[in-house]
DNA sequence: CAGTGGTCTAGACCACGTG
DNA sequence: ACGTGGTCTAGACCACTGT
């Protein structure tokens, strides 16, 4: 035979974005089954579901019982980012991570926040300011609020050696994130912890986590001026 | 028998993720082999294979062949964001989309667009200057710059009726991405084009695109003040 | 070298959703 | 109702890598 080796899903990924990309399948349409494909290219159907599932995966097909497999018309990218801990993003790029905290208090709950998480009337939370650096430099400003009904044992916590995400990664499970970025001009405060001029352009994340359907932790996080978020796919 | 209908490997991502939470499987640690849990879940090993290989695409677990399945010590989470088309963005939120060239011209390519990109020294580029609108409100200003060594027939498009991202996704096929997210004040032209005030805090994304090794095109993104970039995990 | 994950197979049953 | 993808099985061979 003149079989070269063996196909692998990923020579199948790869012959179908081709397909797709010089439109031998044009977008919009519908791509053979699965078994038929199976038969073409020789190999067990599992192979070709697992090269199909991957696409699907990746945005390029949508993929339906019984109606089959469609190739998108406008490929939805996803972007995948690497959401590090600062500590690890601070010392990986060479500097000596540093942390302070500013602020601990257990204010009564505001309006805005309890809508935003949705938590009960009688919730109580505890709220944290801090800042981190990269040497001498203020790189992350951190305004945090923990649910203390969800996480009682952030009430025994003083946080003045450690940061609130780093204990929090380490000591309460979560199942599901929300992440807003967003750019904002410095209020006075802001710039001052940061060291930047009043009005300075800040890039910013806001960040709510849940374990199931509790809220955890809200944290607004303003980065100094200059920094960049990158992610290659 | 006693036994639930049958094993999912989605009960047992769940299965393993609780075990990594309660530290039953400790953060650092390695977890016993597929062949064992197999057994103890009484399922195939591919199975099991399948759950730990999605629990490493998303980031709790590090697997390495002999050396076993390790827990993450500090569990990098991943962010999935979906880029999508302004135009979707815009209408899905109710508004009328509106796309405007404000200008097309072949400059000599500027040595940090050739450094950037890593072109080479021959290599010719479109600029295209262009404001995508939400109704009759400016949302976004893309500063676009295409390789015309990757897309010769860029040349022939006048982009005055359709955006050259638009064109780009229907009619450029890329295989790689980079995303870089920052925030900047407002110079006095793009406050205008963009009718907020000078040193605004504007929301940018700066976006390049590759097939294979060959560079295809670099864009700024401007979004007006107040944009907000959200993703649910 | 030996153990672990990585992949493939051939067959089977199931669940969803279109026609 | 029935065709398509979704999943599982039991077994096999392979590839990488720590020892």
């Amino acid at each position: 035979m003149i079989e070269a080796k063996k196909i692998s899903y990923q020579d199948i990924k790869a012959l179908a974005l081709k397909r797709i990309r010089n439109k031998t399948w044009p977008p919009g349409s519908i791509m053979p089954g699965e078994v038929e494909l199976a038969g073409e290219f020789g190999c067990a159907r599992a192979t070709v579901n697992r090269a199909m599932r991957e696409l699907a995966d990746e945005g390029f097909i949508d993929r339906k019982r019984k109606a089959g497999t469609r190739i998108k018309a406008s490929p939805t990218r996803h972007a995948k980012f690497t959401i590090p801990l600062i500590r690890d993003e601070i010392e990986s790029s060479g500097a000596t991570y540093r942390y302070a905290l500013i602020r601990r208090d257990t204010p009564k709950t505001p309006d805005w926040l309890r809508a935003r998480l949705a938590l009960s009337l009688q919730a109580d939370v505890l709220h944290l300011k801090c800042l981190h650096y990269a040497g001498s430099k203020p790189f992350q400003f951190e305004d945090r609020w923990i649910n203390l009904d969800a996480v009682p044992k952030a009430a025994q916590q003083n946080f003045e050696m450690t940061g609130p995400n780093e204990w929090l990664v380490q000591e309460v499970p979560f199942t599901d994130v929300e992440l807003t970025f967003s750019s904002m001009n410095a209020d006075l405060q802001t710039a001052e912890l940061l060291g930047v001029s009043e009005g300075a352009a800040l890039f910013t994340i806001e960040r709510i986590t849940w374990l199931e359907k509790r809220p955890i932790t809200f944290a607004k996080l303003y980065y100094f001026s200059g920094y960049q978020m990158t992610s290659r796919l």
